[in-house]
DNA sequence: TCATCTCCATACGCTGGCGTATGGTCTAGC
DNA sequence: GCTAGACCATACGCCAGCGTATGGAGATGA
């Protein structure tokens, strides 16, 4: 049963799980409010309109894609340890209260007609390609490529939600 | 200039485009009237309705997708080359008439609210893996994540459109 | 008990896009 | 030139979703 009174934070996650659930159109107040259980009155009490609930809900996510995985990983690991297990928890960990695999390819999709969308979705790529980077350089990879070629990787394993991503990542990191 | 009187072509490859600039919301009768400087009354003209315009619009990429990359192997190159080739060429070639690089990340955003699109996309990955998965085989490498390792490697980096695409591929397939 | 504040329900006007109806324009064939 | 058919413009009714206004329920403290 879920709680009768709610606050901003759980429209934000309805937010993404239907982001990640049914692609950009879903993201309208009245059908956020039918998958809660309320009506958009609790909506518009919560955030001024659509666009700066969006705003919000882009925030929300710049803010734990990145800690959310970083933050899992051994401190004590040597580099290469590191990388390998970054890399193995990307396309293994799914919090379906985020949204789950499905919400990053809809949030790309959704960054195709919206401009801030597309930058934070740029800044989130940067920084992750920019830390694939120095684990590399710490393990003595070639950073040539193999961090843009880790990333891409990991966003078409993502995208095409297989089975055997772990596998194919694991391939992938012994050839590095 | 373009043409005065347009066919149901005009409309598909309008439809194509504005899916790769805007993303799904953009396959509207009047936004795509408006890109080809006509109205509506054309685009009823060529289809029933809306539905039916986009499984037309699936069925238009489907027939193309494929064979529009496999037509342009040499034949006479060995299994290692021809692999070798499309994958490059994958990554390579853009045809702005159809969309361009960021079409097939908006179709997969698209598959997110559309089961017909959904299945579309699915067949077309299967069919490209199970492609790759031939080559692989001809050119005597282990099949095991090769095959799915490459084109969630294209996948990705078609997502990410990285200027350094080619490069990454190129690493990728020395590393195979 | 009562007042107050937080949060939600409902009703309303507004806009934008769908699909239809109807009439206009262009072109081919005669 | 005329006619028929292919193609397009415009106007309309309809509906879904936005944002607002207003009232009501529930908790909390005096």
């Amino acid at each position: 049963m879920t709680r009768q009174r709610l606050g901003a934070e759980d429209w934000l996650r309805a937010g993404l799980q239907a982001l990640a659930r049914s692609g950009p159109s879903a993201l309208r107040a009245e059908a956020l409010a039918r998958d809660l259980g309320t009506t958009k009155g609790s909506f518009y009490w919560h955030f001024k309109d659509l666009p700066h609930y969006l705003d919000r809900l882009i925030q929300f996510w710049e803010e734990r894609a990145f800690e959310g995985v970083v933050a899992r990983l051994d401190a004590d690991l040597p580099p290469r340890g590191r990388l390998e297990q970054l890399c193995l928890l990307a396309v293994g960990l799914r919090d379906p209260d985020y949204g789950g695999a499905a919400l990053e390819p809809a949030l790309r999709a959704w960054a195709l007609s919206d401009t801030n969308v597309a930058e934070a979705v740029a800044r989130m790529d940067a920084r992750r390609v920019a830390y694939l980077g120095d684990l590399c350089r710490a393990a003595g990879i070639d950073t040539s490529t193999a961090p843009a070629m880790l990333y891409a990787l990991y966003v078409g394993l993502e995208t095409l939600d297989r089975d055997d991503a772990e596998g194919v990542m694991c391939a992938a990191l012994l050839r590095i």
